[in-house]
DNA sequence: GAGTGGTCTAGACCACCTA
DNA sequence: AGGTGGTCTAGACCACTCG
């Protein structure tokens, strides 16, 4: 049968998960610190942190750095097949998006980048990093490579709001085709880090190729999100 | 900075992560016991768990039951967008499918069946079970709900092989648009259970609602996978 | 029956955050 | 400075699997 998970920790996770659902904890409440809720329920803190992992899984938790755990609150809807603008959507949802750049540089295709935008290696590419989140909580980390020789003067542009918006704009290019690949990972140190979360925390990785009209890549994104974040809607129509 | 994960539990963990890649330990090779591990590597075994369920989130090893600890091997790459095989596109990837049917009943819809499938409460529906993998390893679980209203004589047909074969031989239904809905979710102890996985392991839930060209709702389904089993490709076509 | 992972206890020290 | 989570030690018993 089914290896039982451990009578105390699931008590002490059902406790918890019960405080939830009855709004005794709301949406960003603090929890008790682990001390205190391994002496009233009557266990050790390794235990309780069990517990407190599980919940976290399920995404019904989340901690801070080491300043507590905390109940999560609504996630993101995030459609990825839509040329669509971060701060508006997130916006759409009731939420007050936030958005930081933390790197525009431009750098020469490596092997790797080379085949996946579908460029020779060496040639010219502007890399972008951005971090964003909604009401003051990260979401996720986003890196972007863009193929300058398909994008002329793209590094000056004011790629800090929207890259869709550019592209739509001044190139007038149509996101023809978007290809995702989806895959549960782990963050890195760095990126925990920049996501307020711990090293090796749960997250999605979303990377999107997209396509103009003639079939050429002329956006490549890596998509790092914290995995209680976000909620992915695509949309697919045959007819 | 970065609240550094433990040296000793990232000494492990490293260790582990080498010996995989340099190939002494091959996919679907046996992990050293925890114990062994701990004493080899002067350390407890709490702290070599914290070392092998790094991995696991990370991907690269899984756990059987209380048999021990595992080398994966390669995700299965799975297309919810298209009414293809399951059987077909694993055989495809070189893997040696399998899929067995856990339920199939008449039931009526409940309030929250009724709002997905877009039919009145107490519609007569089909339930369908199963659980798939390949190589001999459970992957996910599945359950559809198919209106036996737009499907007369559902329930008649042999369902157990594919669901989508016997919408386009029989009922010459084109999946005209299909939604995707993806998140990031723990396993119930019952699910765990029959993926061979300790209860709340981290899954990827995927719910796919699926159109025919009327624009009705024809099948409704709730894909629950192990994360390190899985990678989802969607190609989006806007042209 | 021997060995495995799954869980738990009862401490400890550290790095970091907040006041 | 005091409290928080993050990590670690050194044991223990249990449920299960396998030979």
């Amino acid at each position: 049968m089914a290896a039982g998970r451990g009578v105390t920790s699931a008590r002490v996770a059902a406790e918890l998960r019960s405080r939830i659902e009855r709004g005794e904890l709301l949406p960003e409440d603090r929890l008790p610190s682990e001390r205190e809720l391994s002496e009233s329920l009557h266990t050790t803190r390794v235990t309780s942190r069990e517990a407190l992992k599980q919940l976290e899984a399920e995404g019904l938790i989340y901690r801070s750095n080491r300043r507590g755990w905390f109940v999560t609150s609504q996630r993101i809807n995030y459609n990825p097949s839509r040329a669509a603008f971060f701060m508006d959507y997130v916006a759409d949802q009731g939420l007050v998006p936030f958005s930081r750049q933390l790197l525009k540089k431009r750098i020469v295709a490596d092997d790797r980048l080379a085949s996946m935008l579908e460029v020779s290696v060496k040639a010219p590419l502007v890399e972008l990093q951005r971090l964003r989140g909604a009401n003051g909580r990260p979401a996720y980390i986003e890196t972007i490579y863009l193929p300058e020789g398909r994008l002329p003067g793209i590094y000056e542009c004011d790629l800090e709001r929207s890259v869709s918006a550019v592209m739509l704009g001044d190139y007038d290019q149509q996101y023809a085709v978007v290809e995702l690949d989806i895959t549960v990972g782990a963050l890195s140190a760095g990126q925990a880090a920049l996501l307020d979360a711990p090293p090796g925390y749960t997250c999605l990785c979303v990377r999107r190729v997209v396509r103009n009209a003639a079939g050429e890549v002329v956006e490549y994104d890596l998509e790092h999100w914290r995995h209680d974040s976000l909620n992915i809607q695509v949309r697919l129509d045959n007819s």
